[in-house]
Parts: C-alpha cells; sequence; structure tokens
DNA sequence: CATTTACGTTGACAAGTGTAAACGTAAGTT
DNA sequence: AACTTACGTTTACACTTGTCAACGTAAATG
C-alpha cells in the first residue's frame, strides 16, 4: 500500500496508547487488564498491537528481568494535536469554521477551556477575514463559481 | 479485518468525494481532469476510488448515455461533522479542549465563525464544569490517581 | 464502415489492520 | 525437580487501501 500519509497509527493502536500515556508507562499484563476492562480484545491481540507499536517507534521497552515495561515515545498532546491536523487539513477549508462550531457544540468543556478559547477568538477576530475560500479544486477552477461552495 | 468501527471512506476516497461535493457532481471524466490538476493519480486510481465510493453508497449514479454522472448520497458538513466526531471520540475528554485550543490558534477563521463561536462560548461557559475528567481507563481505576493526568 | 477514443469493468498486488492461536522458555510454585 | 504460569515471539488470515494495467465495447470521427 506503500504508505503515502504519516499515519502515526491505527485506531487500535491508539486504544492502547491511551492506556500508556494515562499510566505514564506499564507492563504488558498491565495494558492487558486495563484494556480488558473496556474492551473484549484478546490477550494476543493486544501484544500484537503493543508489538507494532514498538516497531513503530511509538513505544520504547526496558527489559525488567524478563519481562518489559513500555513507555510512550511521544506525549499524548503532541500525537493528538498531529492526527487532528493531519485530519483538518485534507477538509475543505472554507467549512473548517463549521465543523469546529459543531464540535465546541457538542462538547463539554472546562471553564478554564472555554476561557483561554474566548481569549484567543477575541485576539483572532481582530483581523480575521471576511470570508475563507474554499480549496478543494485546483486554483484555475475554485468554487467561487461552484454550486456547493 | 471485519471491519469494526464506522469508516466511512478511505483518505484517497476523500480527495475524490470533495471535488464532487464541490462541483455538486461530475462525471469520471471531470473528476479525473480536476483530481489531476492537483495530484498524480492515474486514471486507473481514480475509477478504482469511484467505483469504491460507489459500492460504499457514497456516491450514486445517473446513467447519461453510457457515462455516469456522480452525485453525493451524503453532504459534505454531514461527512466532516462525521470523521471529526469520530476522531474526536477516540481521544482523551481531559485533553479535548486543548486540541481544540491549539487547531483554532493556528487556522485562519472568518469573521463570522469566530463570532458565532464567541456567542456559543458565552452561552456554554455559563455552565462548565471546573474540570474534565480522563476517561482514558476504565473507571474503577480511573486517572485521579495516574501521573500523566 | 473502419478506426480511434472514451469510459466502465476486471483483475492485480503489496502493505496495513483487526483479530487471534500456538509456541518457547524463563520464573514461580508445589 | 516437575509442573504451571507468564510473557514475549511466530505465524496466520481475511479485509482494506493505495495504485495501476488491461480489457471490452459504445461512441465519435474520418
Amino acid at each position: 500500500m506503500k504508505k503515502n500519509d504519516t499515519t502515526l497509527m491505527s485506531p487500535s493502536e491508539w486504544e492502547v496508547m491511551r492506556v500508556i500515556w494515562t499510566t505514564g508507562g506499564a507492563s504488558s499484563k498491565e495494558v492487558i487488564s486495563l484494556i480488558q476492562a473496556k474492551s473484549t480484545w484478546s490477550e494476543s491481540t493486544i501484544k500484537t498491537l503493543l508489538r507494532r507499536l514498538v516497531e513503530k517507534k511509538m513505544l520504547s521497552t526496558i527489559k525488567e528481568g524478563r519481562r518489559f515495561f513500555y513507555r510512550p515515545t511521544i506525549t499524548e498532546a503532541a500525537a493528538m494535536d498531529k492526527v487532528v491536523s493531519d485530519l483538518f487539513d485534507h477538509l475543505c477549508s472554507m467549512k473548517k469554521g463549521g465543523v469546529i462550531l459543531k464540535l465546541l457544540s457538542e462538547l463539554t468543556l472546562s471553564r478554564s477551556d472555554i476561557e483561554q478559547m474566548q481569549q484567543l477568538l477575541s485576539q483572532k477576530i481582530k483581523t480575521a477575514p471576511v470570508a475563507i475560500a474554499c480549496d478543494c479544486l485546483s486554483n484555475d477552477r475554485n468554487c467561487d463559481q461552484k454550486k456547493s461552495c
């Protein structure tokens, strides 16, 4: 398949990372029991995912006797920023604002998150353009003439 | 692979949809030339993607003579909302706010988008909790006791 | 009408993913 | 020491995705 984009990890692998990010590091035993508390994945499956994450360098291992202790090589915040940016990079620029608005309306945000957003937005609005152009087609045929834009 | 989650379409397929959403519908010829104006995909590749999108019911076809006219079966906004929600559903709840904040800081938003967000946030802050709990581990062992949370 | 063109259909194939069974062996247990 | 357990390693396999080439035939063109 020749892996075109910079995929960090698959969705299943992501779930494994979540527990390791949250614990700060763990043995396969811990990962397995924590994951199994929320899913039906077999031990084998989780071991495979751990192995693949090590292959992808998302986890580093420290040998403790003959067991391994797995620890993340990226922070959760960095990984989250990356997957979210990668996704947004492929969305129509004109419509990103609307998508975020929808997201904001559906999420429960903390008071502090909201305050920071308000702060940021009040700065951004000072220089915000009236409209954002669609970038779904090539330049010479952009969406000013198109139906859905 | 037994398709666990509700994946709408692959990244490549998404790019094809973008042109069809933007044009409102198109023949394979149009799709091919519009896509090729921005990528190096072969005609064959694009035809395969169109076919798979039809199989997945993301596109419907109307026969015009022996050619097909492809039109989207979902709106771009709906598809965007779905992929974004699906992604956020797997991110640590505690950190979603921070991710959106980062996103907002990096995007160029229109004045109107910003105003709507400000409006929404000023409503939400009235009932916003002080903090959001991490949901990366199972309940009985949640992150109040964990390092990274 | 013969030829070229256009476009849908088939077939292909390697890499990634979801999901797991089986195996080997160091360690702990009896 | 024999037995059981735990945990890493190997092997497996079907489905998805990225990428195309080749084929067949209706249509357009000369």
